[in-house]
DNA sequence: GAGATTAGATCTACCA
DNA sequence: CGTGGTAGATCTAATC
């Protein structure tokens, strides 16, 4: 059975850190991401309505709900004294902060500083102070709704970002992909309506996924 | 005649260096800014559909075409090399970068860091290092879109982040502002869909701006 | 239940 | 003229 793919690109000694203090959380968020079929949903864009897209209300859910029932806690509350950078982080667990990131790409930015403040203050997020943080995305591969956020993408401004030094928080970034001219299992989901989170219906059913002509192209999902 | 009120905060020494390097780009950005009637427009927002609200379009637009007149350039390219970082920057002259940000709220600290990196990178943008940020928000008190940034969230996001040093380029934060309770002019704006930019017509008017109840209250715009 | 706020979803505009 | 990408606009959901 084909499995979603992850790629991992670490930044300020996440790596050591994960191996020597976070090997078990790791694992868990591993095990996660690799069970998890891809999550696909019609798109509403004008001139492409109907296409298949990247789902992130999908996507979002399927990971909180497993990672929940692996004793992690979900929406984690801010602290009053810090609620000028949000209200709630998406998961954690013993001070990894985990973010999902399927949003519009400045949001990548924000989870760094707010997360980088976490860190330097040493303030408690679920009682403990922020030792790691892992920030999951979905490949460039993936057709999906304007300006959301890409892994490549990502991996660009954190690159630099780390060349200059500006944030020292250890960080984990992932990357969720699929293999090209194979069959991938898929869960589609029917929302009820525009911008709704309430699914109506969802299918399993697998996809061929492939590669653009033009290298630049966004993959082409033919679903079976 | 009432005019716009402007409320800055300064950050890493901007003050001092607008002082004594860019008073003319700031007096210009001032006099555009002071000089500009509150664009407003009518939500769509389910709830609250006709009511009125701050106008990113037509204030952008203003914003943009007034600086232009005097000498300012726009849209202003990112080199390819930083182009994991945007592809241009709203305004900018003489090493002045200027971004107006009435988008959601992750779009300050995503123009931050780019900023941050533009001014540590020295490279050029329109021939010029950065040595300067400028950057508009609205105040809280308009109605606005869901999620849209508001002034004093960034001056708490930006003062956390000097406190810990995680930025060194100077910026100074502007925020838009109305008096309460006086006849304020108006542009109400109305667009040929939902979305759309095309301003099919454009009324001058006036309104008056009332305190909420609760301090809490954003404020109650009503149309004369 | 009304109101405020953030998080997230996801559209249109525009330019290369 | 279609494609792809970022910028910006701006909605719904969920929570307090």
């Amino acid at each position: 059975m084909l499995k979603i793919q992850i790629e991992v690109t670490d930044f300020n000694n996440s790596n050591f850190l994960i191996n020597s203090q976070f090997n078990n959380e790791w694992n868990v968020i591993q095990t996660t991401l690799t069970s998890m079929p891809l999550h696909l949903k019609a798109s509403s864009q004008s001139g492409i309505e109907g296409n298949p897209i990247f789902d992130p209300i999908g996507t979002n859910e399927f990971i909180e709900n497993n990672l929940v029932r692996e004793g992690w806690s979900s929406h984690i509350p801010i602290p009053k004294a810090y609620q000028f950078l949000g209200k709630d982080i998406d998961c954690g667990k013993s001070g990894v902060i985990l973010e999902f990131q399927f949003s519009n790409y400045p949001f990548l930015l924000n989870n760094l500083l707010r997360s980088e403040l976490f860190f330097k203050s040493k303030i408690h997020l679920n009682s403990q102070v922020t030792n790691l943080v892992i920030i999951i995305t979905k490949g460039k591969m993936f057709p999906a709704s304007n300006s959301t956020l890409y892994y490549e993408q990502a991996v660009s401004q954190l690159t630099a970002l780390t060349k200059y030094k500006v944030f020292h928080v250890p960080i984990r970034l992932v990357g969720l992909f699929e293999e090209f001219e194979q069959n991938i299992n898929i869960v589609w989901s029917i929302y009820e309506k525009q911008r709704s989170r309430n699914i109506i219906e969802q299918k399993q059913g697998q996809c061929i996924i492939s590669q653009g002509i033009k290298p630049t192209r966004r993959a082409i999902i033919r679903i079976l």
